[in-house]
DNA sequence: GTCTATACCACGATAGAC
DNA sequence: GTCTATCGTGGTATAGAC
């Protein structure tokens, strides 16, 4: 995984990938299919994993569009914060994957979108939020905490915690 | 270029490159030292040019930090909504520069970033805006706009024009 | 500056012994 | 499941004619 997101899917080979785990090129063949596999199980393990912390984070919050936004950007902010690499290569690395690999994960992406788009505009018909557009503010603040994968670092100036929070706060004052 | 951005640097080969303008794999190395080179000249030419209309924007705007941010973030966005190619290309395929090219690259990088970060500095202290932390507010407002170049589309439900409007607001409502 | 031809190497993947 | 050995392909890059 740390190949794929340093090097790029085809910058790393089957043998820089196998001697990562200590074995050799070939024995990699008895755990996968072809090299496009081990990309394709990576990248549904992330988004899978990041659907999960948000319809968790939904569920665990009230009905409250505002604490719904603010339970979901934490999640999707701890998420990417958390585990940055497996982030950076199931949003750089989707290039590499079969058209139909890469159509079921984007419908595990689009399901998370939905998450979003819906308590957005629940928001809005409610009065809580106020954007002139539910798509276009949604991209924004889904982008603010993908982007969180490519500098945030343990032990820099913020906690995860920290983020999540701020970027929480950014997105309700984006939406008023 | 398109290619690059596409399959990735290592996923596009000399001789596919070569062929995309007409000409055999080995015309190629007329023009340029290496492979890597052509990756260098198109990041640099991007980030320059982007750094140069952020500046331009800069200079054209008031005094006032509110009307700096939005031009700042109007011109960081009609970049990427112009060039979502170039602008991928320059997100994605650093880690295959040579350290000595990316560390180039990276100035000017950081140079933009702090066009951005005097800006909302220079707000912070004359009331105009009151993020806790300017830094985290930069890397989220830059965070929107780079994610442009991934969904927008000329065509599409917005113009440039528009989603740079949209998306100058959402900064400036972050920054309140 | 482009071409053909080619050097040299690394690639993904397979065969078959253990 | 891992190994060694190897297949066939395609990678970057160069040489030298035009």
């Amino acid at each position: 995984m740390i190949g794929f997101c340093e090097r790029g899917y085809h910058g790393l080979s089957t043998r820089d990938l196998a001697s990562a785990t200590g074995v050799r090129a070939s024995s990699v063949y008895a755990h996968v299919d072809a090299k496009e596999d081990l990309l394709y199980q990576l990248v549904t393990m992330g988004h899978e994993e990041h659907n999960e912390l948000l319809r968790k984070a939904l569920i665990a919050s009230g009905p409250d569009p505002r604490e719904q936004m603010r339970a979901l950007v934490r999640a999707h902010v701890v998420m990417h914060a958390t585990y940055p690499l497996l982030a950076r290569v199931c949003n750089k690395e989707l290039h590499a994957l079969t058209p139909a690999n890469a159509e079921r994960v984007m419908r595990v992406r689009l399901d998370s979108e939905q998450m979003f788009l819906d308590v957005v505009k629940r928001g809005i018909e409610t009065g809580s939020f106020h954007s002139p557009d539910a798509w276009l503010a949604v991209a924004a603040i889904a982008a603010m905490g993908l982007r969180v994968a490519e500098w945030f670092e343990p032990g820099g100036p913020w906690s995860v915690d920290e983020v999540a929070d701020s970027y929480s706060e950014f997105a309700l004052k984006l939406l008023l």
